[in-house]
DNA sequence: TAGTCCCATATACTTAGGTATAGGTTTGCC
DNA sequence: GGCAAACCTATACCTAAGTATATGGGACTA
């Protein structure tokens, strides 16, 4: 019988997850709720076929927490789970040792089938994951930005002026109005109020 | 036997709150993905008495869907349950008439009890949810806000200009400067895009 | 090596945003 | 009537934001 271990720091999303996989698939499930506790249970007596990991959880960190489970227990079969996760992250995640990636939008039977996908062996990606042919970028005109236009946009995102900005990055305030004006054209938007809104809008920052 | 709808855009939430509700404590359960389908089921044959509403899901906006639903079904209870909605929301939720607000963060217990307080006709409201006493007042600054300044806090969330502003609400431009001041006094920030950020993160608009 | 891209800086300029002060209207309230 | 508050306008001023163009260094690449 395979032994999953699932690490969510929503308890109920923990417990009715571990409920129904427990019930209606004869799994036998471990919980944790972050992921300290994830690898502690898994360095412990029991052998475990599976870790699914909550993205936005304690101890992540974004997709690190995926790469330190990995390197500690490479054996183990890793499926990030997330409900807010985009496209790039998934990708990313798989990219990073990930045995599949199970968003939240997926339905229970579906679930039901990539953990078995998984457990023999495979690795899992939703096909019609957050609209495949939608917009031919997921991130759009966000993926052209430079390093520098992207941290510039993140502190537009606080509403901080181009001096704040500069002293923040160690740079010129010339320099800043290059790189807001690039943004700006980037984004198609007229001024950093629309802008930061845009960023804001799709959860960049 | 109570009849339960879970309104969630998750069906892998849905599915399991549902199936836990259903199996472990014997509720009635139904089903939606979005605000507008759970307010046509509730306008169908069945009649309901608990509605369970997401607060991260399509066609809610922020806290307006639950008061619409209120309005349309004024006798039917109405719970917020939200993975990461802040003290903030809860609160104001409470205010415009749910009858619950149910964190993610709860046990499935935890929150089987509280569902079965709120079904006795008590409002159930966590205890230890995120901080207790922060802010006093949860709107704060903004009902300070004159009929005009809100209308123009509006239109700075748009992230449109003064000269833009003016037109659309048929006055000269140095009025608008002038509304666009008090507005960032008002709310003690520094410049329009704090002002759209502050009240976009608030929903207002 | 030449070409390209990002980054940084500079000068110069135009426009938008924000402040300060003053004066005028209407509405409603004591 | 006198008063307060919200609204609108005006003049003036200063600072911030955004545009345009040019220069140069560093990294990467054909």
């Amino acid at each position: 019988m395979p032994h999953i271990l699932l690490a969510d720091d929503h308890d109920l999303v923990r417990e009715t997850i571990s409920a129904y996989l427990g019930t209606v698939e004869g799994f036998h499930l471990s919980s944790a709720s972050n992921l300290d506790e994830a690898l502690e249970k898994m360095s412990g007596l029991d052998s475990f076929d599976l870790l699914i990991l909550d993205y936005h959880m304690p101890g992540m960190n974004g997709l690190d927490g995926l790469v330190r489970a990995k390197k500690i227990h490479p054996t183990v079969k890793i499926a990030l789970m997330s409900g807010v996760a985009n496209r790039d992250v998934a990708n990313t995640a798989m990219a990073r040792g990930a045995d599949g990636f199970l968003p939240k939008s997926l339905t229970a039977a579906s679930m039901v089938n990539a953990i078995k996908f998984i457990l023999s062996g495979e690795r899992y990606f939703p096909f019609n994951f957050a609209g495949s042919q939608e917009e031919p970028e997921p991130d759009g005109a966000f993926s052209e930005l430079s390093e520098r236009e992207l941290q510039t946009l993140e502190q537009l995102c606080e509403g901080l002026s181009n001096k704040e900005i500069a002293r923040n990055l160690g740079i010129q305030e010339v320099t800043v109005k290059l790189h807001v004006k690039n943004v700006l054209a980037k984004l198609k938007v007229s001024n950093r109020t629309q802008a930061a809104l845009m960023a804001k809008e799709r959860h960049l920052f």
